[in-house]
DNA sequence: GCGACAG
DNA sequence: ATCTTGTCGC
């Protein structure tokens, strides 16, 4: 493939990424005084209710721009929930002062709960871009034509995020270099949609390395491939925008079941959506060694076969419960944020 | 009560 | 991911 011009790709997506916050400070102008919405109300207003942590934890953020009105907020099943002040009978106050009846600690949800307008749902829209999204045809890898392999790994500080890419010689364990980047992130962690809040930090750094020369033949991402509730995770969607061959590694399953009963040492077990689905492979789990008990989920990012795959991430496996691409990025991603953290 | 889902 | 003390082990 012709090589990318990765500045112009981090643009593109850029650009495509919505305001999150803007849409919730949005919905909550919806909810007036003497009526209340549901944190999963909200959520699915955004357009989808995975998004119904943020919106709660968000909330309850001391320097929410929303907080002297978040106590309109409350769970589905009427309890009134969580307050800014920390304080719940502060919320039962605003809440009965502004009509709303609390009995028991719960709010009658027929009565009270607001109906929200259909609106533009962000959340929703990045769902359909991850359905639609292409990958572009690749060609197939030569694994003998690699020579660096990237790992790449974000840590944060507040909103301030730090993106590390640590290059490898192709062994995958003989360390090249650093390269980071630092960025406010905007974008909140919502499972599933993972990709939005860190590609815009990996393709700043993978166009600063362009720059420079220094960019992987191959990369190892934190976080999932096509294990992914819509085979889109942020490794897929970096190999189909850049070119570059991927395969993500994650520490938590999001998704599918293992087919073996067992975890052994070393032995990769796939993993599919239902037993019943055992022809279609999403990802492996493996044990990287005998002394962790917690294994890794690893899947195809893109333009790389299983087999490859595994051969790259077996031999980046030193000791760690990481391959050491991956290691080194998030040690040294912390080591920078720390950095950061009083500055 | 059960299940639990990347960073 | 981050917030956090002590503690166990190589």
């Amino acid at each position: 493939m012709a090589a990318m011009d990765l500045r112009q790709v981090a643009d593109a997506f850029h650009e495509r990424v919505p305001d999150l916050v803007d849409s919730l400070t949005k919905q909550m102008r919806e909810v007036p005084s003497g009526s209340v919405a549901t944190y999963g109300q909200l959520a699915q207003a955004l357009g989808d209710t995975a998004a119904s942590r943020w919106v709660a934890t968000w909330l309850l953020e001391a320097d929410c721009p929303l907080a002297e009105i978040s106590h309109r907020v409350v769970r589905s099943t009427g309890e009134i929930g969580l307050h800014f002040s920390g304080d719940v009978s502060e919320k039962k106050r605003r809440l009965q002062n502004e009509g709303v009846v609390v009995s028991g600690g719960k709010v009658e949800l027929g009565r009270f709960q607001v109906e929200l307008p259909a609106i533009q749902a962000p959340l929703a829209a990045l769902k359909a871009w991850q359905n639609e999204f292409v990958c572009p045809q690749a060609a197939p890898l030569d694994l003998n034509a690699v020579q660096t392999i990237g790992g790449l790994d974000v840590s944060y500080t507040g909103h301030q995020a730090v993106a590390v890419c640590s290059r490898f010689e192709a062994d995958g364990t003989s360390p090249l270099g650093h390269a980071s980047r630092c960025q406010e992130v905007r974008f909140p962690y919502v499972t599933g949609y993972l990709a939005f809040r860190e590609l815009p930090l990996h393709l700043e750094l993978l166009a600063q390395m362009q720059t420079e020369g220094t960019l992987p033949d191959l990369l190892l991402v934190d976080g999932n491939g096509r294990l992914h509730p819509r085979r889109m995770g942020i490794a897929t969607m970096l190999g189909g925008l850049t070119g570059i061959p991927t395969i993500g590694i994650a520490k938590k399953k999001i998704c599918g079941v293992m087919l073996a009963d067992q975890l052994s040492p070393g032995v990769w077990e796939p993993i599919v959506e239902a037993k019943d689905q055992a022809n279609d492979i999403l990802g492996y789990t493996i044990l990287p060694h005998a002394k962790t008990k917690h294994p890794l989920y690893v899947s195809i990012g893109h333009g790389i076969d299983s087999d490859e795959m595994q051969e790259v991430v077996s031999r980046s496996f030193a000791g760690h419960r990481s391959p050491e691409p991956i290691y080194a990025a998030d040690r040294e991603s912390r080591r920078i944020a720390s950095t950061l953290a009083t500055a």
